[in-house]
DNA sequence: TTGTTCCAGCTTTTT
DNA sequence: GCTGGAACAA
């Protein structure tokens, strides 16, 4: 393949960045604006045209997904193998840096990954030991507190507490915890960077090596680096100028849970070298889409700055629906898919997009009966499932027996008599004697102070892992997974359970040992760590997909964050309500307002050829009835661009909401639910309820300007017009 | 050990 | 208003 090959599909400011001299660049790619291609397309030029070797290049991502993506779009692109690259998320790669120089970063060579649930469970635990009011102090909490250190370089021992209660609390617990980690040999996802991180600064000749072997580092999604990852490029790429990022500040929609936006800001500082270059031709969606979009982020305050345009043509004007309430608009939603389905069988290209997840729900529901085929993204992946992750607990106490967490995962289950007395006695032994459950286990068997059942139970347990351990170690990957599932009890257990779900598990323990069967690691000669362990790392850092393949003929639903990425040609955004949608815990904070704007602009531009958005006058949420404000992002796209699809009449509000109110407040109350009012200071308002009598009587009115009011009735100066 | 009841909490998610 | 988890009882 020649040079012109590589540029010539390309427009001229993708072809700049691919074909920039080799300083730092900083890509600033709108959404649909051909940002992995221009990623893909440089890195083919350092090896096409600067002769580097894929050896020699270093590329992250944040998603598995991503980085299968772009490997293979790279193999493809250039017709060779790129098995050399390094290509990979930040916890992939920091994973398998640690692997190459475990003793260096002071782990075990068998140490293992912990996923964010195996962490909670360590920290509930600790929490238990230490005897705190888990009201007081919660387990979330402490994890969050513990994950948010760690992503911004902090070690217990480098926080001072200020004499501050709760600082010093919670030090104590992240210190007791490196302690658990380090006694398990265990690793979490926030520890994989740190860890990095630490012995890349402290081992000046590993650094030295590394910077000399990357000789191009580019990361995709700049945006949502965190302190930890930016500061591990910068040592990287120190004093070397050969950092290529691409990301969207307007797409930045990670700020909690510690993306740092102001990255792009320090790349400026550090990298001045750097050149920058704006993608802002759109290939995805219409013109009257892009204007939608501009036009709203535009009310951010903090942006670069950026405009979509396309030569495609407006396209169809952005359908706004208002619904009486959230059963309405999911009714208006499948009724709409419906029509399509009539029309032809498009069904894979439409997507429900909402801002949580609990709203998934009704859309489900009428789809349901609509005997329309869905599927909704979020939720357990294959990894993260209860009977999954029981088999793998006993895979990595068969390779690592001090593996604490693992060892009370599995003890007693299956139930094998093992009771929370014995269990309490190992925890105590292995608290004051500092050292693992396993070995306390046996110190208590070796003191015959338990009971004749609870000692026979204890020493089967221990000599099912021992057994387990030596009858597995000669044989292949996917035979030790069998083993551990037929001997450990778990598959007559599953068995057991006579409904669908014992059923499912059952299938998904055999798709597992069909996981580890398809296994093939990536054996470099340095890695020498056995292939389970290599798979049991993989199960932590790769949960697996929670998606339908491609094409296939479903309606997607998912919320905004979840559909960052993704392009869909009809698109359904629902939910536009102040409260729900800017979130209400983002209402009151500039900042967050503006990260949810940022999500809302995610969420049109996912859109192709059409996108339709609702909202609903009323909704019921946590067991109340509100009547929630259209969302501000409505007020902020421009009128024109939108057709109304129905002529508001509120008056016509649906029975379910007035019935019932409206006949009990008819005893003793003149005014009923739908009337319209006029207030001397609120304006024009509707009725929604009443309550109480006489002069405790109160009415709940939705103002046409000032939203919904309680009002004392007594005091209120209303005038019915209708 | 299992079932029941009570109670808090309630965006967003990848690794 | 529902759900998941923990505490408690049998």
């Amino acid at each position: 393949m020649d040079v012109t090959a590589l540029l010539d599909t390309l427009n001229d400011a993708q072809r700049q960045a691919v074909s920039a001299p080799p300083h730092a660049m900083l890509i600033l790619a709108g959404a649909g604006s051909g940002k992995t291609r221009v990623l893909v397309h440089r890195i083919a030029w350092k090896i096409q045209v600067e002769k580097l070797s894929p050896h020699s290049i270093l590329a992250v991502t944040f998603t598995n997904k991503a980085a299968l993506e772009m490997r293979g779009r790279i193999e493809t692109l250039l017709q060779i193998s790129a098995s050399s690259m390094w290509v990979g998320t930040f916890h992939g790669i920091a994973h398998r840096l640690l692997r190459r120089h475990a003793t260096q970063a002071n782990l075990p060579e068998t140490f293992q990954v912990m996923d964010s649930d195996d962490q909670l469970r360590v920290i509930k635990r600790l929490l238990k030991a230490l005897e705190v009011d888990e009201k007081k102090w919660s387990p979330r909490q402490v994890q969050s507190f513990i994950n948010s250190q760690k992503e911004e370089g902090l070690r217990a021992k480098q926080l001072a507490d200020n004499g501050d209660f709760y600082q010093k609390n919670m030090l104590r617990f992240y210190r007791d915890y490196e302690e658990i980690c380090h006694r398990s040999g265990l690793v979490d996802f926030s520890e994989l960077l740190l860890r990095v991180y630490e012995l890349l600064r402290d081992n000046a000749d590993l650094l030295a090596h590394y910077q000399t072997r990357f000789r191009q580092v580019h990361v995709d999604e700049f945006q949502d680096t965190n302190t930890i990852q930016y500061a591990w490029l910068r040592l990287l790429t120190d004093g070397k100028d050969n950092l290529f990022v691409v990301g969207d500040d307007d797409q930045s929609i990670y700020g909690w849970r510690g993306a740092k936006v102001e990255n792009i800001q320090r790349f400026q500082k550090h990298y001045p070298q750097h050149q920058v270059i704006k993608l802002e031709q759109n290939y995805r969606s219409t013109g009257h889409i892009l204007n939608a979009a501009n036009d709203l982020i535009a009310h951010n305050e903090q942006r670069m700055g950026k405009q979509l345009w396309t030569n495609s043509g407006q396209g169809e004007l952005i359908s706004l629906y208002t619904a009486f309430n959230e059963q309405d608009e999911a009714y208006f939603v499948v009724e709409q898919i419906k029509k399509w389905r009539e029309e032809g069988d498009l069904k894979q290209d439409v997507a429900i997009l909402y801002r949580s997840n609990a709203q998934s729900r009704l859309f489900e529901e009428r789809l349901m009966s609509a005997g329309i085929a869905y599927r909704v993204y979020g939720g357990l992946r294959f990894f993260e499932r209860a009977e999954i992750k029981n088999t793998l607990a006993y895979l990595r106490l068969m390779l690592n027996q001090h593996d604490d967490p693992s060892f009370e995962r599995v003890i007693n289950f299956p139930t094998r008599g093992i009771g929370l007395k014995t269990l309490d006695e190992i925890r105590l032994l292995a608290r004051t004697q500092q050292q693992s459950l396993w070995r306390s286990a046996i110190a208590l068997l070796q003191q015959n102070s338990l009971s004749a059942r609870a000692e026979n139970a204890l020493k089967s347990f221990l000599v099912l892992i021992k057994s387990l351990a030596d009858t597995a170690e000669p044989l292949p990957l996917h035979e030790k997974v069998k083993l551990v599932i037929e001997h450990s009890g778990l598959l007559a257990l599953y068995k057991k359970e006579t409904d669908n779900q014992g059923e499912a598990r059952v299938e998904n323990l055999e798709e597992l040992v069909n996981a580890a069967r398809l296994f093939d690691y990536p054996m470099e000669s340095e890695e020498k760590l056995s292939e389970l362990a290599l798979f049991l790392a993989h199960a932590s850092l790769e949960a697996g997909e929670m998606q339908a393949g491609e094409g296939e003929n479903y309606v997607q639903l998912m919320t905004l964050h979840t559909s960052k990425g993704l392009e869909f040609k009809k698109v359904f955004l629902v939910g536009l309500e102040e409260g729900l949608f800017p979130s209400e815990q983002s209402l009151y904070n500039p900042e967050r307002l503006e990260e949810e704007r940022r999500l809302c602009y995610v969420g049109v531009t996912r859109a192709m050829q059409q996108l339709f958005i609702s909202h609903a006058e009323s909704r019921r949420l946590y067991g109340q009835e509100n009547y929630p404000q259209p969302s501000r992002f409505l007020r902020e796209i421009p009128s024109e661009l939108m057709q109304d699809i129905r002529i508001r009449t509120p008056i016509t509000r649906p029975a379910t909401v007035a019935r019932t109110k409206a006949a009990d407040s008819l005893k003793t109350n003149t005014y009923k639910a739908g009337q319209k009012v006029s207030h001397t200071k609120f304006g024009l308002g509707i009725v929604l309820q009443t309550e109480g009598e006489g002069t405790q009587e109160k009415i709940q009115v939705n103002f046409k300007t000032e939203g919904m009011k309680w009002l004392m009735l007594a005091y209120a100066k209303l005038d019915i017009l209708s």
